[in-house]
DNA sequence: GCGATGCTTCGACCGCGGTCGAAGCATCGC
DNA sequence: GCGATGCTTCGACCGCGGTCGAAGCATCGC
């Protein structure tokens, strides 16, 4: 009998199959509808609308009405953080694949965690932007240099400085033990690999498959 | 309809109000007996016992037979570190609490995360172990400097480097939302503060309570 | 305005999983 | 060996929460 923050109703909300589905799927990044996240969990509309409201109430999800579609959203970055550490355990102690498939060695290579890049790519560029010092470390946490300011507007990737949300943030990657990049800039360099069709969603997946010359391209800019 | 890991079971076992109160419990890092389990749950001996094969089930107890007791623990610091997300979730979409009590004060400064000291307390250590260079950050790791390991050795710190575990580990702190020392260095500073009465557990709690002198002795070694 | 589309609310059903008392099993002390 | 202690297994009970069809509500296009 204990007070204190009530994990057990968080962590309920994530521990029924069909919810545990919306919000892999939202892990993407992007925010779907109602039917989509039907359609995701495998549940009839009524059920999902159901289980939606309970995230909604639960401070999980966000919502944007768009005339007669509602889009839903993870809620933050902390959420998708909190199903990241989830997704880890699960891996962890889940069942061992024999051998890895292709997919998930693509999802192991380049994924999409929220709204920026994650997996080995994304660990390995990291680490190249402080090692060319466009990036500092600074009191754990991470910070644009002056040279990272103007190198990454060289590339046509501005940054709103002045945004509440942090411009850097490391991320736990759970394949990889490692950090990655996240925060705006971490969203903003997904932007630009998408946009410039360096790499294309994987589809209902979180994978990141590059092509031959956008990964020559994403090499040159980030781990030359 | 998606494979991949069984994010919803592991989640559903942290989902039960009893396993989670056994969880948090397990949270302070010292095993304890499916009695005491069942005390910490609010449950009877029954039924704590079917809770605590399903967290066994599920793979985040490990169990210790000792005569006629059996000691549950968390079976990584992975499973702790998922622990807090969940907390840090919770604290962030619950209830906010008009003005934190005394109790809670105590927790924010110090309290045991698994089998290490987090905290204000923690965080500001490792901020200067940092600054003073005992610690190092490599590629988003920690690691022990030389002279960092000539240092904890003078203050009877002894760190076995050959062990699985890793020596130094960052681990997030939800209160703060930085990082502080786990590993077998952050262990083995725990001890240290507990075994030379710098400060004591607070009983049926996680928080850490320094004596005034205790306190002192912390500034100076860690934090001067 | 009126049918179509997207979603939520209502109501009824049902089964999974939490609950504990009683019984069973293992180890303890002496 | 035999009662005491610590824990698990068994069995029966029960209610919470997930499920969907039908109905209702809001916004759309034209």
């Amino acid at each position: 009998m204990r007070e204190g923050p009530d994990i057990a109703r968080i962590a309920s909300l994530v521990g029924d199959p069909a919810r545990a589905n919306m919000l892999t799927a939202l892990m993407g990044g992007t925010a779907l509808t109602a039917s989509e996240l039907a359609l995701e969990a495998g549940v009839s509309l009524p059920t999902a609308s159901s289980h939606l409201s309970k995230l909604m109430d639960g401070g999980l999800l966000t919502l944007v009405s768009q005339g007669r579609h509602r889009y839903y959203g993870l809620a933050s970055a902390q959420v998708a953080g909190m199903i990241e550490a989830i997704i880890g355990v699960a891996e962890a102690v889940g069942p061992k694949r024999v051998r890895p498939g292709p997919r998930d060695t693509a999802m192991r290579m380049a994924r999409v965690c929220y709204d920026h890049l994650a997996g080995e790519q994304a660990v390995a560029m990291l680490d190249r932007l402080f090692d060319k010092k466009l990036l500092l470390r600074d009191d754990n946490q991470i910070r644009l240099s002056s040279s990272g300011a103007s190198h990454f507007s060289a590339l046509g990737i501005e940054i709103d400085a002045n945004a509440r949300r942090p411009v850097c943030r490391a991320c736990l990657d759970w394949s990889v033990r490692r950090s990655h990049l996240a925060g705006t800039l971490g969203a903003a360099i997904l932007d630009k690999i998408i946009a410039d069709k360096w790499a294309r969603r994987e589809k209902d997946s979180r994978a990141v498959v590059f092509s031959p010359k956008g990964k020559a391209e994403f090499e040159r800019m980030f781990l030359a």
